[in-house]
DNA sequence: CTGAAAGCGCTTACAG
DNA sequence: CTGAAAGCGCTTACAG
C-alpha cells in the first residue's frame, strides 16, 4: 500500500527539534543555526521529506503556479512558446498549469475562471480572446493577467505582440518592390488583434504605394479554409501574383494547394509571403519569406511583465510590441538588388 | 487595491448559514436543504464566490492535478498528444501541471520530484526516461506514473506504447515486397525503448526476407543528425535504395536534404519511410509514406490507465501496447498491386 | 439537514 | 536562534 508522505512535524520528531524550525529550514530566508539545519537536513533526508507546495501556497497566498490559456497548438508557433516560456518560468520557480482553448470568447472566460480556482499567481493568456469583464474580475481578485501575441483595444490589459502593423506594411512594400501588381491577401482571423493589425499594415502598405490588394479573405488560421481561398484566388479572371498569408500555418497549406493541386509554380507565377517564421518556415520544401516574430523577445517581455505585476500588485499594465524583420527566402519573387 | 478573494466563511455570513453549510453546496454528492442551497448559492453569486482548490486539495489530499512530463515538443507528434490529453483529463475534472524536459535521467527525475511537490494525483511522462529508483519512490507516495510512447524495461511501470517493433517489421516487408535491396534505417534514439523496438522490428523483417540493413545510423530524433546521417548514407559507393527513418520529424528533414541538397529524387531513387504519421506527413510536399501511431487511442489508454490507478492504489501497472497501420503514400515505392 | 470543531501541512508573527 | 500558537480555506466525521 502506498506509504503515507512525509510531513514536517515527522521530520522534526526525528531531528529532535519544533515543525517550526523544519519550516525554517526549508524557508529561503529564514534563519536556522547551523546545527539545527544539519539536523534537520539529515533527517529530512532519511525520510525522504520534500515540502509540500500546496500547503505552502495556502498560508504564502502564493502558488508558485502560473496559468496558461492557449488555441491554435496545431500552428507550431505555439507549442514553441510554450516550451520557452516553461523553460523560463521554471528558472524563476514558477511551473504552468496549461489549459487548452476553443477560442471563443465564452468558453475562454471559463477557462480562466477555473485556472483562477487553482489560486494561481497570474496567467497567460496566448493566442485567445477573453471578455473585459473576466479581465476586471481577474484584476479585482488580483491576478495579474497578460495576453501573450493577441492585443485587446481599449481593455487596459497587458499584451506582448510583435510589431504586426508594421510587419504588414513590410510585406507590402517588399511585394511591391518586388514589381508585383496584383497581391491579394488570406488573412489571420479578423476577430483577433493579430490577423485584424497585420492586414491593415499591409494595406495601409499598398495605398501608400498606389495599389490595393485584389483581394482579402478571412483565412481563420485554418489550413483548409486558407487552402479554400488561394483556390478561389486563383479561379480569378485575373488571379493575383503574390498572395500574403496571415501566418506560416496557413501559408505552407497554400502554397502546397497552389503547387501540387493547382500547378501554379511557387515564387514564378505567384509569391507567397507568411508570418511568423515558425521553423518549418526554414524547411527546403517551403524556403518561406516571411516576418520573423521574434518568438524569444516575446517571451521574455511576457514573463518580465508578469512578474512585474505579481511582484507589484501596484504596477500598471504594460503593453509590449516587439519589431521583427522581414525574412527573404525563396517562396517570393525579390526585387533587383534589394537588401533587407 | 487587490480585493482579497472571498472565502466561504464571507458567503456563510451573508446567506445566514454555517460555513460547512457553505462547503456543503459547492461539494459535490453532499447534502443539504432546498432553502440551504438556494440561499448559498445567491450569496455566492453576489460575492462572486468560487471554492478554492487548493484548500480543498489540502483536505480531501486530492489535487486535481496530473503532471506532466515531456520532451521532444519540437516534433509535432508531442503537442498533438497535449492536446488530446488536456481536452480528455480537464473532462474528468483534472488539469495539466506542464515541464518541459531535456531527456536525461537526472534532469527527469528532479523534475518528477517537482511534480511530487505539487502533490499532482499522478504523473504521464512523455517521451522521457526516468531512474526505477524514482519510479519506486513515486509507487512509495502512492502517485502511479504513466509512460507515453516510452516504456521502460522490467521497470513493472504503466506505459502505452504504439506497437513499435510490429510496425518496424511492416516497414522491412513494405520495402522489401518494392523490390529495394538495399535498405537504410536511421532509427529514433536507441537509448529510447521506442526508437530500439522500431529498429529490431525492422531489422527482424529485413533477416525474414534474407536481407541485412546496408547501414543503421543513431538519428537522436534530431533533425540535424538525420540529415547528416543521410548525406553520409548517399556518399557510400553504393547508396541506399530506401531508408527507413525513426520517426517523421527526422524524415522530413531526410526528404529535404535529400530532394535539395543532394538532388537525389524520392521516391525514384531512394523511398523514404518514418513513423507517427503526424499531420504533416500528409502535407502534400512531403506525402510521407509511414507507421501511424494511433495518438487519440494512445491518450485514451493512457488516461484510461492512470485515472484507473488514482481511484484504485491497489491495481496492478498494466502496459498497453497499440498496433497502428502502415500508410501508404508517395515517398515510398509501392509494392506492384499492394493492397494494405 | 445542520453547526461546531478538528485537521490537512505548512508559514509566520510573537515571546523568550 | 527557537518553540508554541494561530491561521491559510477548506472538508468531514461527530452530535444534534
Amino acid at each position: 500500500m502506498a506509504q503515507t508522505k512525509v510531513t514536517s512535524a515527522e521530520v522534526a520528531a526525528r531531528a529532535g527539534v519544533s515543525q517550526s524550525a523544519v519550516s525554517r529550514v526549508f524557508t529561503p530566508g529564514a534563519s536556522a543555526s547551523a546545527k539545527t539545519v544539519e539536523k534537520v537536513k539529515a533527517a529530512a533526508a532519511e525520510l525522504g521529506y520534500r515540502p509540500n507546495v500546496l500547503a505552502r501556497a495556502m498560508v504564502s497566498g502564493k502558488s508558485r503556479i502560473i496559468g496558461l490559456a492557449v488555441a491554435y497548438l496545431d500552428n507550431y508557433f505555439y507549442p514553441a512558446a510554450l516550451e520557452l516560456l516553461s523553460n523560463a518560468l521554471k528558472k524563476q520557480g514558477y511551473h504552468i498549469l496549461i489549459f487548452t482553448a476553443p477560442n471563443s470568447v465564452d468558453a475562454v472566460d471559463n477557462l480562466v475562471q477555473e485556472l483562477m480556482d487553482y489560486q494561481v499567481d497570474g496567467i497567460i493568456a496566448a493566442s485567445v480572446s477573453m471578455s473585459s469583464t473576466l479581465a476586471d474580475r481577474a484584476r479585482l481578485a488580483g491576478i495579474p493577467i497578460v495576453l501573450f501575441n493577441r492585443g485587446l483595444e481599449g481593455s487596459g490589459m497587458s499584451a506582448v505582440t510583435s510589431a504586426n502593423i508594421e510587419g504588414g506594411r513590410k510585406v507590402a512594400e517588399f511585394l511591391v518592390a518586388g514589381g508585383h501588381s496584383r497581391i491579394a491577401h488570406i488573412s489571420g482571423w479578423s476577430g483577433s488583434s493579430t490577423g485584424h493589425d497585420r492586414a491593415i499594415g499591409f494595406n495601409a502598405g499598398l495605398n501608400a504605394a498606389g495599389q490595393t490588394a485584389v483581394a482579402q479573405i478571412d483565412g481563420m488560421y485554418s489550413r483548409d479554409v486558407a487552402s479554400e481561398a488561394a483556390r478561389d484566388l486563383m479561379k480569378a479572371q485575373t488571379p493575383p501574383d503574390a498572395i500574403f498569408v496571415g501566418n506560416d500555418h496557413m501559408a505552407f497549406a497554400v502554397m502546397d494547394t497552389l503547387r501540387f493541386e493547382l500547378g501554379v509554380s511557387v515564387p514564378n507565377d505567384v509569391s507567397v509571403i507568411g508570418y511568423d517564421d515558425v521553423p518549418m518556415a526554414a524547411w527546403a520544401s517551403y524556403d518561406l519569406t516571411t516576418v520573423r516574430q521574434p518568438v524569444n523577445k516575446m517571451v521574455d517581455a511576457t514573463i518580465e511583465t508578469l512578474l512585474g505585476q505579481i511582484n507589484d500588485p501596484n504596477r500598471m499594465p504594460q503593453k509590449t510590441e516587439i519589431p521583427g524583420p522581414l525574412i527573404t527566402r525563396s517562396s517570393a519573387r525579390c526585387p533587383q538588388g534589394w537588401t533587407p
